[in-house]
Parts: structure tokens; C-alpha cells; sequence
DNA sequence: TTTATTTTTTACCATTTGGTAAAGCTACGA
DNA sequence: TCGTAGCTTTACCAAATGGTAAAAAATAAA
């Protein structure tokens, strides 16, 4: 018999809280992606959001609570790429689509990537248990499913781990490191020709 | 003739000048390498060089200097690999000889990979100029250079400037994503693997 | 040894930062 | 329309942070 009372009574979210929470979310996502966790301030924030900051603290319990709910929704559109990739289709094709995907992110959420990224460089002191939790199953189950195809000879043989490692690495290089990248390149946009170059090494790299 | 009491008269530093700035240096690159450089506090890097906070700003002109005392010394050892690679050795070989130096660097050196990496990641905002001034440089020189390699059909054609990126990238990543990494490895050494995996891959890029 | 110089410590300070208490305001159902 | 629950603001606070002044200690020069 649950009673709501005792229980985490989490009633229906109003039209407000729902508004408020995602302004807050938005603005966090802005300021912690581009100063770090510690980085970041409370204030920045809710000059981003237009929120004061006592009404910020109505909405969460803290600063660590708005960066571990950012953390915790990014991990589920972050790997869903991954996910999407089907031991059905082409292995080949499965793959560069994978890629196109991971490198579209980069380039349309900059921001999730560099949050991801600050977390990690700094030990992932508040996602290590998310990594183990949800990554590192997705991880192996999908090493498993690339490990097949290259049994079955549909794929060159090469260490999925470190496969998948620089797949990571290359997409999301555009991201993370857009400064540097920018300075390099002039300022032109890069996606084109990164997504061209990519295509091409990971081809030469897994036909069999 | 030269006033040494107008300009800045930089004496020769004494013993205790030389050994306490490298002191500070190097805890300095502990603290910053791990937090970024507004989440680093001067009081930890007192703590951490086993100096008092004041005698730190008795060497230094505050915590900006430090920080950008620290970024030019590595702006110097982190382009040597770059540098090395020359234009009388085999294409191939040099550029393979490249990304090995450029791994050994991760490996040894990833305190400084994710220095780099956090000004990097948050727009490079006290580093803009050294790119520009130092890295650009370096990084067209040697573009125009595999591209002769490649006009001259020494290795096959591919986008010299994305090469690079994803050379940087995928060597990086070990010492950068070291937390992610360890965790999908179970904690097992990353470099036999990733040398013998990035060997493989680019050379089947680039063999002509 | 005495003097001049460099190095280190002690005692502060102003600002920033994450966070709270409590009063005031608003919206919404009865 | 009135009361109440939900939302927002004002006015704070304690701790942390970058930094300073000046005295004390150590070292080097005379």
C-alpha cells in the first residue's frame, strides 16, 4: 500500500516548475559546459536563466544537484548513437552511420559534448558510478556485436575497445576543441570535410 | 646603452629563486591540470608545493601568471613531436614516428595533455594568441608538407589538416579521457593496444 | 661581525560564493 | 471572493578566495 505522504510525494510537476526547471537546466548546461563545475557560479547561472538565485535554490537542492541532473539527462541522448547502432543492418554501413551521428552531435550540441568532457578530464568525480552503470554495459554489449561481424568477416579485424575509442575521439574533437580548431582552420566551418575525411579512414580501416 | 634599473632588471635568479619557482610550477600543474584554472585555488597550490600562500605570491604576480607561465613552458615541449617530423625522412615512417611520440606524450605527460585540453575546452581564453602566434605557424608548415608527400604520391590523398586533427584527437584521448578509459578497460594498461591500433589505422589511411 | 638584501611568516582584508530565513506576492480551487 | 498552497524577493550569513602590509628570519655582502 504506497502512501505519498512518506514516500518522495512527487506530485504532477506544475506548468511553472516545468518551465522554471528547464530555464534553470538551459542556463546551467550554458555556464557548466564553458567554466567547469567548479568553474561555474550559482550567480552566472541565474543571470543566464533570469532567475534569482534564492528562487534557483527553490527548484534544486543545490549546485550539485543541478549538475548531476544535467549529467544524468545528457547520458541517455548521449548514448543513444551507440544504441542506435543494430546488429541487423550492414556492418560497414552500421558503422559510418554511427559516425555521421556522432559527429552531427558535435556539432549540434557543442555544449553536451564539453559538459561530458569537463566532467571527464577532471576524473568524473560525479559520473563515475553513470559510467559504470549505463556506459560501460553498452560498451561491451556493442564491442561484442563488432567483434562478431569481423568473426563472420564482414569487417577487418582491429580491437573494437580502441576502435570505438577513436571514433569517440575524432567526432568529438570538433567539439571539444573548437578553439583550437577554429584558429587552424581559418574559422571555415569544418563539419564537410571532417565528416569526408572520417568516412574515408574508418572505410580504409574495417573493409575486409 | 642599457639601463639596468629602468628596464625590468631580471638579475640572475638565485638557487632558492630557481628551485622554489619550479616548486610552484609543478604543483601549480597538479592542481590546475586537475580542477582547470578557475575551479584551481592558490591555497591548494601553496599546499600541494608545500609553500605558504604569500611566499607563492612572492614569486609570482598572482594566480594568472602562474597559470600562463605554465601554458607558455608546455607550449614549447607539446610541438616538438610536430616539429621533429621531417621532410627528408620516409613520409610513412615520419608520420608514424609522429603519433607514436605523440602517444608516448599521453602517456608520460598527462598532466599536461589535460592542461592543454581544459584551456582548450573553455574557448582557450588566456591561450588565443600562442595558438595563433606559435601553433598556426607549425600547423601550415607542416600541412603544406604532407601535401607534397601526397602530390608526390608518397602517400595516398587525404586532407592534411583533418589528419592532423585526428591524429591529435585519437592520442590525446588516452591521457584526456584517461577516467572513461580506465573504467571500459577494467583498469588494464591502454598503450601496447592503442600504439599497435593507431599504427593499423593510419597506416592503411595513408599507404599510397 | 656588521650591514644590506632576500626570503618567509603572521596577521589581515575585500570580494565572491553557496546557501538560508522569512516576509511578500501570485495563482487557483472552493 | 477568499484562503491557501505555490512561487518570488529581500536581506542576510559563514566560509572560501585572491591578495596585501609589514614584521621577522635567513642569507649574502662588506
Amino acid at each position: 500500500m504506497p502512501d505519498t505522504t512518506l514516500t518522495e510525494a512527487k506530485k504532477k510537476p506544475s506548468r511553472i516548475q516545468l518551465r522554471n526547471r528547464s530555464v534553470i537546466l538551459e542556463a546551467a548546461l550554458e555556464v557548466f559546459s564553458q567554466h567547469g563545475y567548479r568553474g561555474a557560479t550559482l550567480d552566472q547561472i541565474a543571470t543566464t536563466a533570469g532567475i534569482s538565485k534564492p528562487n534557483i535554490l527553490y527548484y534544486f537542492d543545490g549546485k550539485e544537484a543541478i549538475h548531476v541532473t544535467l549529467l544524468s539527462h545528457l547520458m541517455e541522448t548521449w548514448l543513444d548513437p551507440l544504441r542506435q547502432m543494430n546488429g541487423d543492418g550492414e556492418p560497414l554501413a552500421e558503422l559510418l552511420g554511427y559516425i555521421n551521428r556522432k559527429l552531427d552531435m558535435a556539432r549540434d550540441l557543442p555544449r553536451e559534448s564539453r559538459l561530458f568532457a569537463n566532467e571527464i578530464l577532471q576524473g568524473a568525480p560525479r559520473m563515475g558510478p553513470h559510467l559504470q552503470a549505463d556506459l560501460k554495459p553498452l560498451f561491451d554489449e556493442k564491442c561484442a556485436l563488432i567483434q562478431e561481424w569481423m568473426d563472420a568477416g564482414k569487417l577487418a579485424q582491429v580491437d573494437p575497445q580502441h576502435l570505438i575509442f577513436s571514433i569517440w575521439a575524432t567526432t568529438q574533437h570538433y567539439a571539444d576543441f573548437d578553439a583550437q580548431v577554429a584558429v587552424l582552420l581559418d574559422g571555415n566551418p569544418a563539419h564537410e570535410d571532417a565528416a569526408a575525411y572520417l568516412a574515408n579512414l574508418f572505410t580504409k580501416l574495417l573493409s575486409p
